[in-house]
RNA sequence: GGGGCUGUAGCUCAGUCUGGUUAGAGUGCCGGUCUGUCACACCGGAGGUCGCGGGUUCGAGUCCCGUCAGCCCCGCCA
């Protein structure tokens, strides 16, 4: 995962812009310097630890800015000033005026950024002072967080701690830095409506009842998609958003009912067009809210060679190992699984983990059930060993076939090979798990972060259980090289021209060079099971547009929270979103959803539950 | 809709497997000592509906059933 390390965090950090004097204080408190020594300061925020070793006393002065020691003692601090910082709580918001002056050199604090001066006060005034506290804003080091719970009810606090504002603070960078590079590129941000008309494909809408038109709804936008469309249509050329998406769908960690999307499209636009926007505008955000490089252009990999390669369609490429078919050096040589796969029309796929004969048989067996966990019925392996092979495939290695298959796949004394027998869609799920589980395990995993387009999708998915095509990306795609008339024989052959942008095995981006052709998208929209009744009621004001004139084009829409989350080295989303709701869609800070009484349901047309 | 983990002092946890005296620790809080600390140190004190409801038992934090909440995963997320 990329992303600022605490000392790198501490830089950027310093390169903040100092902020002005105000009313209330002279600087942020972080944000004091050797240059400011001798001065006489104003300084406001919040307590955050108080050190009283009773002739003299010491206080961390905390604002968003930073922390600065406050120091009070009988030479330079008036006697109703010390009284006050004697009875000081944490989180307390004070004012205090003093002097700014050189540490001695024993009382340096290299740890601190502010660790060279202290500010000697003469005064202080509590502008408010603070209750004792449900969670600690100054978590000691190595003491854990309060449970994500108490975090969420008490999100005012937990919002305090440094690293959340750090958090914020390079969210904010990547958002402005995004903006930055896309109007440099031409590009002009636009809003489109929250309150949209349903279009039943794909997530669950929030509704929101019509008071003016009762037993109507409005939705709330699953993302701008049509309204973007319709701005290439009306000749807007480059358009993005920072644009806010909702989906009542289930949470995960990367998952909310709520989410930011930067959402760009282009007209008069390929695949290479899009590709290089998106790499110039990521390039820009990572220098600008991290100092990081990141190398352009992005790899590539179709979708069926990220498949074949890999197993899935959005591949952790800082993992080398690649994914090999073992069906020729493995079936004839008398193990039965093997044979019954190629004859159910299967494969035996597999890869090898170099020095991975060092996994204990407790590990092996977690991997068994990780596998077992993506479908599966389990995972075979065998260990290259000084004298030939041991494992529960070894049995039929001792001869030739061993010999050859060492030779073939270069095996060396210490590596490991994992297998996985079956349908290639059954063993790709359990075979990318596998690779994964091994590399964290074995170290495997490379340090430098691996951007990736993953391009040529299909342009639909077979729906498990009825064979029905789906969109694989969205009903709004462009197939490639297709006519309306082959879409409809033989719709799950045709590719599309959707992309997908992978970072380190995460999904961060989506997009595609978009339908703009009237016919070829009834086809589509066909294809998906509408009667021509429902595809003029749904999508009559697309289509109509699409009447008088369309420019190709073409675009994507990039996760920001995942995004921000991936940059300050977060497992979930939640850590980059100020007000998230919990994994059962609440607000445990404001008590969101809440009930609300019939005469206002009434007043909406609806009726209580 | 399904599976898993967790719930004990304000907070973080131990104790639950193997039921038994007054449920412990660290931290925070309150009081005290201390002039160079920076997780200050030291002394003292207060603080508990063991998530909630029911059951088994002479006896339940501990066993059983149900339920609520938080988190993780599958389904779902065009």
């Amino acid at each position: 995962m990329p992303g600022a390390g605490r000392e790198e965090l501490e830089r950027i950090r310093i390169e903040t812009t100092n902020w002005d004097a105000t009313e209330y204080r002279d600087a942020g408190c972080g944000q004091l310097t050797g240059d400011w020594a001798d001065r006489t300061v104003r300084l406001a925020g919040w307590v955050h630890r108080r050190r009283d070793l009773g002739g003299v006393l010491f206080v961390h002065l905390r604002d968003r800015s930073g922390l600065v020691q406050l120091s009070f003692g009988p030479d330079w601090t008036t006697a109703p000033a010390a009284e006050i910082a004697a009875s000081l709580s944490p989180e307390d918001v004070i004012q205090v005026e003093g002097r700014v002056v050189q540490r001695p050199e024993s009382a340096i604090n290299p740890e601190m950024k502010t660790g060279e001066i202290e500010v000697l006060v003469s005064d202080i005034e509590v502008l408010s002072g603070s209750d004792p506290l449900p969670i600690l804003v100054a978590v000691p080091p190595e003491e854990d967080l309060p449970s994500e719970e108490l975090r969420l009810r008490h999100r005012v606090l937990d919002l305090r701690r440094p690293e959340m504002l750090r958090n914020f603070e390079i969210r904010h960078r990547a958002t402005r830095a995004a903006r930055a590079a896309l109007s440099d590129m031409g590009f002009i941000e636009v809003e489109t409506p929250f309150l949209t008309r349903r279009t039943p494909e794909g997530a669950r809408d929030y509704l929101v009842p019509s008071r003016l038109h009762p037993g109507e709804f409005y939705a709330l936008p699953q993302s701008p998609q049509l309204y973007k469309q319709l701005l290439m249509t009306a000749g807007f050329d480059r358009y993005f958003q920072i644009a806010r998406c909702l989906r009542d769908e289930d949470l995960r960690a990367d998952r909310q009912p709520e989410f930011t999307q930067i959402d760009v499209e282009m007209a008069f636009v390929g695949e290479e067009d899009v590709y290089a926007a998106c790499e110039r505008m990521l390039q820009r955000v990572f220098a600008e809210a991290l100092s990081e490089d990141i190398a352009t252009p992005f790899s590539r990999l179709t979708w069926s060679e990220a498949l074949e390669s890999y197993g899935t369609d959005k591949p952790d490429l800082r993992i080398p190992w690649k994914l090999v078919d073992f069906s020729a050096a493995l079936t004839g040589i008398g193990f039965g699984i093997f044979d019954a796969a190629l004859e159910a029309g299967g494969r035996v796929r597999g890869f090898v983990a170099p020095g991975g004969a060092v996994l204990s048989r407790s590990a092996l067996d977690k991997l068994d059930e990780i596998a077992r966990a993506a479908g599966a019925r389990g995972v075979l392996w065998t260990k290259r060993t000084a004298d030939g092979y041991s494992g529960p495939v070894a049995k039929v290695l001792g001869g030739s076939a061993g010999e050859a298959l060492a030779r073939q796949f270069e095996l060396a004394e210490g590596d490991l090979v994992l297998l996985v027998a079956g349908l290639d869609r059954e063993t790709s799920p359990p075979l990318d798990a596998v690779r994964r589980a091994v590399a964290t395990e074995l170290d495997a995993v490379g340090a430098t972060s691996a951007w990736l387009w993953v391009t040529e999708f299909p342009l639909f998915d077979a729906d498990p259980e009825t064979g029905r095509p789906t969109p694989s990306h969205h009903p709004f795609t462009m197939p490639r090289e297709t006519s309306p008339e082959r879409l409809r024989e033989e719709p799950l052959a045709v590719e599309s021209r959707a992309y997908d942008l992978v970072l380190d095995g995460t999904e961060l981006a989506s997009g595609s060079i978009r339908c703009h052709d009237a016919e070829m998208q009834r086809a589509i929209l066909e294809v998906l099971g509408m009667s021509e009744l429902e595809i003029e009621s749904r999508f009559g004001f697309l289509l109509e547009a699409f009447r008088y004139g369309v420019p190709p084009h073409g675009g994507f829409a990039l996760g920001m929270d995942r995004l921000a989350a991936m940059m300050v080295g977060a497992e979930s989303i939640r850590e980059v979103i100020a007000f998230p709701k919990t994994t059962a869609a609440r607000g445990l800070m404001e008590g969101a959803p809440s009930a609300v009484d019939a005469a206002e349901l009434a007043d909406l047309g609806l009726r209580p539950a």
